[in-house]
DNA sequence: TTGTTAAAGTTAACAAAGTTAACATAAGAA
DNA sequence: TTCTTATGTTAACTTTGTTAACTTTAACAA
């Protein structure tokens, strides 16, 4: 009765486990569930994907693409580093709260495993590769002492996990960003705070 | 057969609990399996907790104390204003890196509903007042104008994203603290970085 | 002491999920 | 055409969360 090899699962299946996962979370994406949505059987999806990781993995490397893109488009419009180190950080929180479940699945735990899927692997380092150049492209010259090389390094790693920070607490509910206040203004003012100065005004 | 109100079995379970989760996270936490290893029947944790949720709300109560225990010990030893925010960042960043799943357990989707477990709640705002206080103590005065107190207030929201951060992507792997340095030092490093300030040294 | 009751166990069942095996069909190569 | 492979299907197995119904123990009132 099913009709066979309507040629399609494959890409049907993506897209509903990508409006699952939207909706609810990587919890609430079930195969079998899934496979109903899709009407196709419940094994079916078995043939397409490497099991339950194997979807998640596809769907994260689409996220971890889109994650990319975005951050690309940032970085390639702004040519002053310093402003580029600070939209950078504004856009990954912006992506984050615009797709929460796909931000939380590509730095949760339910992350497949990148050793097992190679493709994940190389989605992920590309995205993080886009990030990483954009914050030292400036810096990384060839008569660079070690020392300024490596405060280089560490002034991304500072960037990166502050935006990192600021994602993880706006999209669990723990930091609420002002209702009056453009989002991407809040977290620039928040990655330009510096710790060590003194608290006036 | 089975020994009846051995009177510990709520707390036994609890230790178990602790220990799978330490072991393997959340998600091997399975109640049948807890059971067993217990040497208890299938069904007997129901008597005790409110299912896996309340199992996990248990735990997550404990590790949200154990947490603001530590930030409490720093931020009282700690007298210096700047120097207090510091610490704190790297001791919350130390709590990840020494109880990953614990820190996990309480930041993740695998947390129960803190409306549905009020005592979650309760540790969970405590642990969060404990932060808030530590950090805008020295700067609640009485006559600061709003403007001030917006700022005391931001300086607090950077200051726990940043540390946020950092202990995410270092117990994700995504960071590696250099082998070379204390744990303490990088993060302090971090945390004091000034991504406005021109990158000079 | 006895009888009652509530707490703390138990077993047995249900539904849902991931997964695999065994079988069926369609499409395309030989 | 026939054979092979990719793609479906159904049916089973296992584990898990959960609940219902029953049993035992401890505590306590009479």
């Amino acid at each position: 009765m099913g009709k066979y090899h309507h040629g399609d699962v494959r890409n049907v299946l993506l897209q509903q486990a990508e409006n699952i996962l939207t909706e609810e979370g990587p919890s609430g994406l079930s195969l079998r569930r899934l496979a109903r949505l899709t009407g196709v059987s419940e094994a079916a999806p078995y043939r397409h994907f490497d099991g339950k990781d194997g979807i998640l993995a596809a769907v994260a490397i689409d996220a971890f693409e889109r994650f990319a893109e975005r951050l690309e488009d940032v970085a390639a419009n702004i040519k002053k580093h310093e402003e580029r180190i600070m939209a950078l950080g504004a856009a990954y929180v912006h992506f984050a709260v615009d797709f929460p479940q796909h931000f939380r699945l590509i730095f949760g735990r339910e992350r497949p495993p990148l050793d097992q899927y190679p493709e994940l692997r190389e989605a992920a380092d590309n995205a993080f590769d886009v990030l990483q150049r954009a914050v030292t492209s400036v810096d990384r010259r060839a008569d660079m002492t070690l020392n300024e090389a490596a405060t280089a390094y560490n002034r991304a790693l500072a960037a990166w996990s502050r935006a990192h920070g600021i994602a993880m607490l706006v999209i669990d509910g723990m930091i609420v960003p002002p209702a009056d206040q453009e989002l991407d203004d809040f977290v620039l003012g928040l990655l330009a705070e510096d710790l060590t100065a003194p608290d006036n005004t």
